[in-house]
DNA sequence: ACTCGCAAAATTATCTATAATTTTGGAATC
DNA sequence: GATTCCAAAATTATAGATAATTTTGCGAGT
């Protein structure tokens, strides 16, 4: 039965996967076994072998060669890593974004950044926070490098979702707002130096777990 | 009958097909059938398929959902881009990489430089300039940035072998002896600078084809 | 002569089955 | 009691077969 169409069966089944790791509702590490895959989607392995190779070039799973797929594990090197390297793509996208960026477009981005303020949880705000960025780079026209961005944008949610598991605060997004107000007056160098800072500024700082007490943990935004 | 151990048949036949894209011997825009690659290495579809796939997230195949897969197509515009992505992560990746640089790798580089300007094709020219950069960007240990870098420098080999299609003439390449320089007496910023510039720098000037005539295309360098 | 449509062929996508490899559990041994 | 080895079970990887879709070619009609 065809829950959907025009979305091809491998296409589908991978989205869902990469749902359920980036929202930690699949560990880091777990093996994703085919067969039982299969099963769940009443498919056959194959289309779920191509699911699997989609989330291994997401970088969301790693498959060793006779041994299969695991949930892609992460640290906080890793973390710094993606962080930087959406720093230096979410520049370039600006940079190329900035002319052609009309008033609607920034208009649009700042009803995200009020969204993201009132956010009841993480995931509506990671939701909130992902169109900002999407709406000011995606101008640019570059297929290439949004694609790349988005791959990306999947890690940090991850990094994310895994940070604050249970308990949710949310904050205005200073960020945002001032990199809105150097693109409201054409200037698009501000913009790119602070949104640099934003999605760079990943560090280490206790956080309130569920249970009160705190553990060490990363912080990220952006 | 196993040609290499250790190397899985997908992978196997990806890289096989990649090389056959980049040099272009598939030219753009070609059907790849699952069944005629399927013969030839003596597979059956199912590692053919998850071949495709690969090639697919390295940017070199496109697949429309039940038409086959395609050679990618590529134009001015996407050779900008992956220009300008490659010089904004080749630079994120020598900031890190500069404070690990030794005086035995920067002798590689240029042993790397010197073979790519006594290089007698271009194919010989790219795969030294490839040792080149992937020598002065590894130290940096970011494995997820040095993939990507890497998938840039397969769309830039197709691009630069598509231009020079049949004559070829070394030339010194001053800017790896630039960068070079300024490694070695400690000055990264510099020496990124330099690269930034290097990589990003694409013109479109004439070149001389073989039958002697002059057509309008575009020069990479980097 | 050109266009439209239908039928045949080719091709993709999926399923079922088989082979090869790894993991797991337990028993025998040190 | 811990360890090693072997066999059974589970799992991955590939092959072969089937269904569905698209492309192609030919003929009829205008």
């Amino acid at each position: 039965m065809p829950t959907e169409t025009s979305e091809t069966l491998p296409v589908r089944i991978s989205r869902i996967l990469a749902e359920r790791i980036i929202s930690g509702q699949i560990e880091p590490g777990a093996r994703l076994r085919q067969d039982h895959v299969a099963v769940e989607f009443g498919a056959s392995h194959v289309p779920v072998r191509e699911a699997f190779q989609r989330l291994e070039a997401q970088g969301l799973a790693v498959s060793e060669p006779r041994r299969g797929v695991r949930v892609a594990a992460f640290d906080l090197r890793e973390v710094r890593e993606v962080a930087e390297m959406r720093a230096a793509l979410e520049v370039l996208a600006l940079r190329h974004a900035g002319p052609h960026l009309t008033r609607a477009i920034l208009d649009e981005a700042e009803e995200a950044t009020r969204a993201g303020d009132n956010s009841p949880d993480v995931r509506a705000w990671e939701e909130a926070n992902r169109r900002f960025h999407r709406l000011i780079v995606t101008p640019c026209a570059m297929p290439r490098l949004l694609a790349a961005i988005d791959d990306l944008h999947a890690a940090s949610a991850r990094f994310l979702f895994s940070a604050w598991r249970s308990d949710w605060e949310a904050r205005t997004d200073h960020d945002h707002r001032a990199i809105l107000a150097a693109l409201r007056i054409g200037q698009v160098d501000e913009a790119a130096a602070i949104l640099a800072r934003h999605v760079q500024w990943i560090g280490s700082k206790p956080v309130r777990t569920a249970a009160g007490g705190t553990r060490d943990v990363f912080a990220i935004q952006g």
